[in-house]
DNA sequence: AACACTGTGTAATAATATAACATTAATATA
DNA sequence: TATATTAATGTTATATTATTACACAGTGTT
């Protein structure tokens, strides 16, 4: 691995989830990645867990809350700033990661009554996604 | 009952619980309901998890999703719109709903890139309290 | 009465997540 | 190199959160 890179080397058990996760079309729930890597070695569920709550802190992928599910991010700025926002489909459990300079600019500005300043957050919008509205 | 009143009259399920959680300085979890009640004659998982769901669909109370727990809500315009914001602190954990009108007229005009508007959506912002950050 | 709808009670089980402990690999620094 | 330190792993057991399935009771409507 490239030592001049600042980026944290992911080790093998953190990279075949990842790799799964990033593959996957929709958010992937930590049992059934269990599932998915049992033929690679990986048995049990801390095994899932500690690679997913790595990837989690240095902002590979994202964990939807009200899903209980793992996404993939392909937004590299979260990974500085911990702020995340998403959309997801009532319907068809469709997730998207939104990236909006406007949005994230907003709340990350947002002060509340005591003038708190939060520069971290996770925002989950619900609606009809374009398939499942016509 | 008042019959003139829209609202719906709790269930005694539903009373008992919401006003456990009502009477809470901190969110409340399902299981730490469940031991509460039990003296007043609920027994079971699913007693608990019924009325709360109830109780989230009517607006009277929101599941912190970050944290799994539930605490009352004490801003009316939430039980129509099912927009909801909170602060929570990353030591003591204190949960606090935030009520911003700016906030929730920006979100709920807030258009993703495809021209989405979400009616609904779920926000928690992430720091330190007043008193944990002295 | 027959039906739909909502809520209840109970038991069993599914799904999600962590604790505890032993071991090994990678990194730092002396 | 030696050695201390940190991070990751492997394994077993357990804790926590949430739902399925089934029987039944109350209320209002047709
Ligand atoms: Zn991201
Ligand atoms: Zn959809
Ligand atoms: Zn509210
Ligand atoms: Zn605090």
């Amino acid at each position: 691995m490239n030592k001049m890179q600042k980026e944290h080397a992911l080790t093998k058990n953190q990279q075949i989830i990842f790799d799964l996760i990033d593959k996957s079309p929709e958010p992937m729930k930590a049992y059934s990645i269990l599932f998915n890597v049992q033929k690679k070695g990986i048995k049990a569920p801390l095994q899932v867990y500690r690679a997913l709550d790595k990837l989690v802190e240095i902002g590979k992928i994202h964990k939807i809350e009200s899903r209980n599910a793992f996404i993939a991010c392909h937004n590299s700025s979260c990974q500085v700033a911990k702020a995340t926002a998403f959309s997801i489909c009532e319907i068809c459990e469709k997730v998207t990661e939104i990236s909006s300079a406007g949005l994230s600019k907003y709340l990350a500005n947002f002060k509340d009554k005591d003038g708190m300043k939060y520069s971290k957050y996770n925002l989950e919008f619900f609606g009809l996604c374009k398939k499942c509205r016509t």
